[in-house]
RNA sequence: CGGGGAAUGGCGCAGUUUGGCAGCGCGCCUGCUUUGGGAGCAGGAGGCCGGGGGUUCAAAUCCCCCUUCCCCGACCA
């Protein structure tokens, strides 16, 4: 029974890490088109819980899911020159359909603020159409030049909110309440990620928008990644999809749009955020199973009483998952399960049987210990807030830990090196984000001391969030 | 596109220097013994050695051309 590490330690080499973990808990498979992705079943049911909690929020603030076409006009996304500026690089065109050469090449959508604005158009006639709150949930492509799983894929999914507002007051509210009570919410309570919640530099903005604003987080190597955005797009597409409306006293007015995502990029997120050497850590709000009943050895009684126990802890609104495989041996299943990341493990032989308890092995912090059959569910669901709290405290921790205050631009470059570093967006400014960005080194965002949004490009006392990123 | 690598069973690799029966580990199948932290033994299946041309009695190996992939940079949810 040789133990060697089933993956690459984190210390050694994190992309490999990363790369073994995807493999290993079976997230995904790369596909046969460079950049494309496979995601296998367990990686999909994590996106489908992701979607699940992201639907629900955005509903609640009010936006209402539709679904636009694939295929774009190449002609739209000209009209916007910034937007069509920062997206042909990577755009997808089909030029041959039907067996003929299209008289007008057709994109494959990159995002779809183009299109939709075209249909905002038609149906926004008057002020009282607005504000107009749309999502979709769909995949887009962006012929990206180095693809990672999860990360940065040539097709990926993602839900996209577009939405029209009568001034530019009411698009920044919403912006930021999509960012703040949808993103940032769900990122901190559900997938137990401390993100820091800021603007984003001239310099990064999204082709096309007037300010965007973005959820960085700090992964497990200290580097960043950006989570989810949401766009102010002031009137730039407005003015070039003639989105208007009639005011309240008879006047035409342009409107004012948003536009908002977050990707499977967030599964790679939760990988490289709360990953160990033994795998992922799949936080219980999140988690498809969020405790597995094992069934240690090939024991009628044993295997009997596994069955009871998980359908006492389905019917107590567990996600739970019976694993009687007891061909297979047990060390390759308490193993498998733990590279899979899920939270608790209930493990019943027969010694446990005799003494009516179950050993409850905890995912996060570790520990096994000997519970009592009675109850169960119970104890289980406490377990399970203990690994929610305490991976969020970790990441927390980590995350603060990590990030340096600084007072130059040379220690901010030294500094990124480990983790991120803050320092004043006076000292940095346009020419040291150039400089940094030479050695590899971004600015993530723009932040208050307070934490809150600053309310413009340079104001007066902003902090740059300094870091390498994905 | 610039700079580095690599292409050999499902995965990871050796073999190429010096041409001579296509190998190893993991995984997979069968059987037996096992099962409380990636089990052991025995037997077995599986490969036009990325593609095309050439040299040679003989090519994974040497020569020419092509293709693809990976890593570092520029782009990015």
């Amino acid at each position: 029974m040789a133990k060697q590490p089933v993956l690459t330690p984190q210390a050694e080499d994190f992309p490999r890490w990363y790369q073994d973990v995807v493999a290993k808990a079976e997230m995904a498979d790369n596909g046969p088109v460079r950049g494309t992705m496979v995601i296998r079943p367990y990686g999909y049911a994590i996106w489908e819980q992701m979607q699940a909690e992201v639907d629900r929020r955005i509903k609640a603030a009010g936006a209402k899911n539709a679904y636009f076409p694939l295929f774009i006009p190449e002609q739209y996304l000209t009209r916007e020159a910034e937007h069509v500026e920062g997206f042909s690089p990577e755009l997808a065109v089909v030029t041959v359909a039907g067996g003929k050469e299209l008289d007008e090449p057709v994109v494959v959508r990159p995002t779809s603020e183009t299109v939709i604005g075209e249909f905002m158009a038609k149906w926004v006639q008057s002020y009282r159409d607005l504000p107009l709150l749309l999502n979709q949930w769909a995949n887009v492509v962006r012929w990206e030049l180095r693809p990672r799983v999860f990360l940065r894929t040539s097709e990926f999914l993602w839900q996209e909110g577009h939405t029209a507002h009568v001034s530019e007051d009411d698009g920044r509210r919403y912006a930021e309440r999509i960012l703040h009570e949808v993103y940032a919410s769900f990122m901190r309570d559900v997938l137990a990620i401390p993100v820091v919640v800021g603007r984003k530099t001239a310099k990064e903005r999204f082709a096309g928008a007037t300010n965007t604003m973005t959820c960085e987080a700090m992964m497990g190597d200290g580097k960043a990644l950006q989570m989810g955005t949401s766009h102010e797009l002031g009137q730039n597409f407005a003015r070039a999809f003639d989105i208007q409306y009639l005011d309240a006293e008879g006047a035409q007015q342009l409107a004012w749009t948003t536009s908002w995502g977050v990707s499977t990029r967030m599964v790679g997120g939760l990988i490289m955020c709360h990953g160990d050497d033994a795998g992922l850590r799949v936080p219980p709000a999140l988690a498809p199973v969020q405790v597995v009943v094992l069934a240690v050895r090939d024991d009628d009684a044993v295997v009997d009483r596994c069955r009871s126990i998980a359908d006492e802890l389905a019917a107590a609104g567990l996600r739970v998952e019976l694993d009687v495989r007891v061909e297979t041996s047990m060390g390759r299943r308490a193993t498998d399960w733990e590279l899979k990341g899920v939270p608790v493990r209930l493990e019943l032989g027969p010694r446990d049987l005799a003494e009516n308890v179950v050993t409850l092995v905890r995912r996060v912090g570790g520990g096994k210990e000997p519970v009592s059959l009675d109850g169960v569910a119970a104890t289980v669901a406490a377990a399970l807030d203990d690994a929610q709290a305490a991976l969020l405290v970790e990441a927390t921790e980590r995350r603060d830990a990590r990030t340096a205050e600084v007072s130059t631009i040379d220690e901010a470059a030294e500094a990124a090196q480990a983790g991120w570093a803050r320092l004043p967006w006076a000292t940095l400014g346009v020419e040291g984000e150039a400089k940094l960005a030479e050695q590899g080194v971004t600015v993530r965002c723009l932040v208050m001391p307070d934490g809150s949004l600053p309310p413009g490009d340079h104001a007066e006392g902003a902090l740059a969030v300094v870091a390498r990123a994905y």
